[in-house]
Parts: structure tokens; C-alpha cells; sequence
DNA sequence: TTCTTATTGCAATTAGGTTGCAATAAGAAA
DNA sequence: TTTCTTATTGCAACCTAATTGCAATAAGAA
């Protein structure tokens, strides 16, 4: 596992993850290993637009503290998501204290545009 | 279910919604309703952070076109959600064509930041 | 009324995700 | 090596959000 996200830079939902262990281990072992890994800041989390839990390596975590409040993008076409290293301007409300912003840029990657 | 939308102004989810009318009528009813109310325009939804759906009410959609791309406020508090009726601007990638942003920002409400 | 379509209730099912518990693997201590 | 202890895994069962099939009812048009 720790092979696996190590040879990729785009994230991996968990769903595809569990059919591409199927065989090789259980599905709550994945589902284990995952969130050990997430608590270890090898991995983080985040929820795709669809509600199901993406899985992506971390650049610059530790068991700490989570560096990974940044934008994903995702592809409408073949369905791929990958971390931006960007940082967005966090906007200001009015009466409102805002500290994190999820957000997913959806659109289309440089194989499906083209 | 259309006077429920229209005396409030911020979302809800479809869990307290089948919660809400309970006993009034069944789950599944509450489920089609929402998708022909969101067909013809009247509510749009989107995922919360955990992977919920959630609800509100659209201010100026039709039943062709859904303007409901805007953020959305979640309070980490109390957990209301509000529609923000504001645009932020969509960040240009390079080689990748950005058409949407899913925005959830998180943070404190008024009332439970005071 | 009669025919036709739209809506609803209920049970069953699907799908992502979790929990309990026993079995096994891995390590440290002796 | 042997023994004790902890960590990891498999499997079945369970939980919850969401969907589907189908019969029953309601609503409208003819
Ligand atoms: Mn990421
Ligand atoms: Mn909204
Ligand atoms: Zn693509
Ligand atoms: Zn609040």
C-alpha cells in the first residue's frame, strides 16, 4: 500500500482501492491501513464531489499536522483527481470566522482536453 | 416540502429532512421529491464535508439552468450550512481547463463565535 | 364514470463504511 | 529457542444513506 501511493501523484478513491486489493486483502483491511496511514501523515483524506472518500500521498505532513488544506482538481471526463500545490486567498465573511476552505476545481485534465 | 424550503434560508441535510417529515411521509418519498424539486429548478444540493447531501433552496434558477455554483459556509459548531452569495474567482491551471468550483468554507457562525 | 398518468408506501436491495471477535503474525523478553 | 505480549488481518455481521420494484392510491382528462 505504502508502495502503491508512493508511485503515484493523483489521488485514489477508496472504492478503487478495494477492487485493486480485492484478492490480496480484505476490504477493512484496507480500510484500516488507510486511515493508520492517514493518522501516520503518509495519506490524507478528502470527500469527492460524488460524497465518497478520496485517498492521496502527502508532499509535506507528519503525524502532526496535516499539511494538506490545499485545492483538488478533478477531471469530468475520465474522473481523475489530483492535489494543487496552490494556496487560494481565504475570503472574508462578514460575522463569520472562516478557517479552512474544501475546494475541488472540476474541468478537464491535459489528456481529456486535448 | 415547498413551504419548508421557502421559510428558510439556509441548507439542510437529507437525513434531517427524512428525520423531519417522519410519520407525516415515507423516506423514499421524501428522496423523489427532492430530485423533481431539484429538476424543475426550485432547490439545488451539493455534498457536505463528510459526504452527506444536502439541500437549499435556489434563488435564481429554472428548470434549465442551475445557478447554484456558488460556496457554501458551514459552521463546525453548531454544522449549519448557508449558501454564500458570493463569487469567488475561478483560478486558471495550466494545461487544465477549469469550467467549476465546488467551495465549502468552514469556520464559526455568528452565533456561535460570540 | 372511465381511462390514463402521476404520486406514494412498503419491502427489499445496493453500496460505502464500521464493529466484534477470533486467528495469525510479529516482536520483545526470558 | 521458548514464552509472553502486542499488532495485524480475515470474516461475518452490522450500520446507514440511497435506490429499486411493485402494488396501491390519488389526481386529471376524456
Ligand atoms: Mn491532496
Ligand atoms: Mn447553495
Ligand atoms: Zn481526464
Ligand atoms: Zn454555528
Amino acid at each position: 500500500m505504502q508502495r502503491y501511493f508512493g508511485d503515484r501523484s493523483t489521488a485514489v478513491s477508496v472504492v478503487d482501492l478495494v477492487e485493486h486489493f480485492r484478492g490480496e486483502m480484505n476490504k477493512v483491511t484496507v480500510y484500516r491501513i488507510l486511515s493508520r496511514m492517514e493518522a501516520e501523515g503518509i495519506i490524507h483524506s478528502f470527500s469527492g464531489s460524488d460524497g465518497l472518500k478520496w485517498y492521496a500521498a502527502c508532499k509535506q505532513c507528519t503525524n502532526h499536522s496535516h499539511y494538506d488544506h490545499h485545492p483538488h482538481f478533478q477531471c469530468k471526463v475520465c474522473g481523475m483527481i489530483e492535489c494543487l500545490e496552490i494556496s487560494l486567498p481565504i475570503p472574508k465573511l462578514k460575522n463569520r470566522k472562516v478557517d479552512t476552505e474544501i475546494i475541488l476545481l472540476i474541468g478537464e485534465c491535459e489528456t481529456c482536453a486535448s
